[in-house]
DNA sequence: CCCAAAGGCCAC
DNA sequence: AAACGTGGCCTTTGGG
């Protein structure tokens, strides 16, 4: 945390209520007093959902309800409308709902507020002491291995639920804290629904591309025919009849027999290559790419019924950004973006952030130079104008090589010049460095924290640190110190935008499903979410009412984490029937 | 046989 | 010599 920060403030509900804005996010949950340290208010209804042995119990308000898994749906159903918040495991139980035709609006998801309250900036550590258990991530990596948890024992979900609360209450900026696990958990309802409904996929014109490109489908052991043909071509520019393209170790053999020197055999290196060999080995990394990543065993595994299912992994991400397990489904090469396709009379909303991330340090420094260059729209054009840097692009190096931590290359000489026309916004980053740098923490917005040093690091340092140390060992920790200081000035920029996201597609989502009637996939629905960019599936006449509600929804994303400092989120929104089609 | 590292390339 | 952040996933390679 940047603790000397005096604008780093508790931006509590209190924030959303003064704006009015309708939040499935923070929502009033324990109402907006609590904020202040006095008592509880408007208390929301909770209903906390707990397996047993043959079912599910649902506690609403202290009334017990137990039901049968065959029953669970219509119970939900029934008790959603009081629009309670759902207090349960989100990934166990949600999908299931969803299937069923239930959708719930609100969620408090007891898996990830357990990875958050583990390491929280400004708790009490309650949680954070606990030895892992089934509400633990399994899939996150931890250091002591073995588990203390019997896993075949049964969850308290309330004793969980209540342990959470009281550990919020108790931190430093309880308000803060509630929006990060609330917008979280609405995180993972948009993920389990767009799971759900999945990203329309027309196989055909996928298959179409990738036939026009490798040529007719072939067994997985064999290459395709313009593969074949691309192998062949670069045998022969070589002279290495044996020669397998797919082997960097090979191929730097085969390039230096042949007399070109290269330390490496990346695409980026060879194209400044002058040699016949160049052309046809750059097709056919190309090519290989796509027949590897998303060529015919990728459809075949992840495209079914006209829809693409990634299994998103909400903050599977250090820095709170989401992963996704196995498809691919966040690197979905602009290449084969024309498979994504509308239905018969419906519409792709395409919307992204532009420049999110120079806007959420703008707002998290209160850098109000900066926040004015982002003025309506283009914050890098804005940059030009402030006389900062002389070309758009070098605005863009620029930013990014202070989020990054350039310190050579263009980036690194232009981030100085940024430095003296946004003082503000470019201290904040460079705090940030230095605190990673000599070993500390810190900590996003709402109060994300970074691990702490790794134990790897810690015994470098301790090498580093005894008299007369091996000079190789003091390059290594102080190698090792520059990385984690780029690391943890990296992180508040780019978790604090992953809170911006998720307070955007929850916002959404709630809009969407107030657009129009009828079951989820009927209405409006997301479809895919990538950091900072959105599709919407939606029925062609609510198209425009549905960009105007992605536009909406990213300005009070802002206002919720911002308040009333003046930074905009402009997006760039597109309809379209193909996702290629988007500006 | 399994597995991890290395090299490479895709996304933001 | 390294040098600008976060990831996923593929193939090759070499070790147990």
């Amino acid at each position: 945390m940047l603790r000397s920060r005096p604008s780093l403030r508790d931006p509590p509900q209190s924030t959303a209520v003064s704006h009015g804005v309708r939040s499935d996010v923070g929502g009033a949950f324990y109402g907006r007093r609590m904020d202040g340290g006095t008592r509880m208010t408007t208390r929301e209804r909770t209903a906390v959902v707990q397996r047993t042995v043959d079912g599910l119990r649902v506690v609403l308000d202290g009334v017990t309800q137990d039901v049968e898994h065959g029953g669970f749906a219509a119970a939900v159903s029934a008790l959603e409308v009081d629009r309670p918040r759902w207090v349960w495991d989100t990934m166990d139980v949600y999908p299931r709902l969803l299937q069923a035709g239930v959708r719930v609006a609100r969620s408090w998801d007891l898996r990830l507020a357990r990875g958050l309250l583990r390491r929280a900036a400004g708790t009490p550590g309650g949680i954070a002491a606990l030895p892992a258990d089934g509400w633990d991530d399994s899939a996150a990596g931890r250091d002591d291995g073995a588990l203390s948890f019997d896993f075949g024992e049964l969850l308290d979900a309330q004793r969980e639920f209540d342990r959470q609360i009281a550990e919020v209450a108790a931190s430093a900026r309880p308000g803060a804290l509630r929006l990060l696990i609330t917008a979280e958990s609405a995180g993972a309802l948009a993920a389990a629904e767009m799971h759900h409904a999945g990203l329309p996929w027309r196989r055909d014109v996928h298959e179409q591309l990738l036939e026009g490109l490798l040529g007719p489908r072939v067994p997985v052991d064999r290459r395709p025919s313009a593969l074949e043909r691309l192998a062949g071509d670069i045998r022969v520019a070589l002279g290495a009849p044996a020669l397998n393209p797919d082997s960097p170790a090979d191929l730097a053999r085969a390039l230096r027999s042949a007399g070109i020197e290269v330390d490496s055999t990346r695409a980026q290196e060879l194209s400044r290559i002058d040699h016949p060999v160049v052309e046809p080995l750059l097709e056919y990394k190309r090519l290989a790419r796509l027949h590897q990543a998303n060529g015919w065993h990728w459809l075949d595994t992840w495209i079914a019924d006209g829809r693409f299912r990634p299994d998103y992994i909400v903050s599977g991400v250090v820095t709170g950004r989401w992963a996704t397990r196995n498809s691919g489904a966040m690197q979905l090469p602009k290449q084969i973006r024309s498979a994504v396709v509308a239905d018969p009379g419906w519409k792709l909303v395409v919307a992204d952030a532009a420049q999110l991330e120079p806007r959420v340090l703008a707002g998290l420094a209160q850098d109000r130079a900066m926040a004015e260059a982002g003025r309506g729209r283009d914050l890098y054009a804005g940059i030009v104008a402030s006389g900062a840097v002389a070309t758009r692009a070098a605005a863009k190096v620029g930013m990014l090589g202070a989020l990054y931590g350039a310190t050579s290359g263009e980036g690194g000489r232009l981030v100085p010049r940024l430095a003296r026309r946004f003082p503000q916004a470019l201290a904040l980053v460079e705090r940030a460095a230095k605190e990673g740098e000599r070993g500390g923490t810190v900590a996003t917005l709402l109060g994300r924290e970074t691990p702490p040093v790794s134990d790897r690091q810690r015994a470098v340092d301790r090498e580093a640190a005894v008299f007369e140390a091996d000079e190789r060992v003091l390059r290594q920790a102080r190698s090792l110190s520059r990385d984690r200081g780029r690391f943890t000035r990296n992180f508040v920029v780019q978790g604090t935008a992953a809170e911006w996201a998720l307070c955007w597609i929850a916002d959404l989502r709630r809009r969407l499903w107030e657009l129009a009637e009828g079951s989820f996939t009927e209405r409006p629905h997301l479809v895919y979410f990538l950091h900072d960019e959105v599709i919407v599936h939606a029925p062609a006449g609510s198209a425009v009412a549905v960009a105007d509600a992605v536009t909406e929804a990213a300005r009070d994303a802002g206002r919720l984490l911002f308040a009333d400092f003046p930074i905009d989120f402009p997006l760039d929104v597109s309809v379209v029937d193909h996702y290629d089609e988007a500006a």
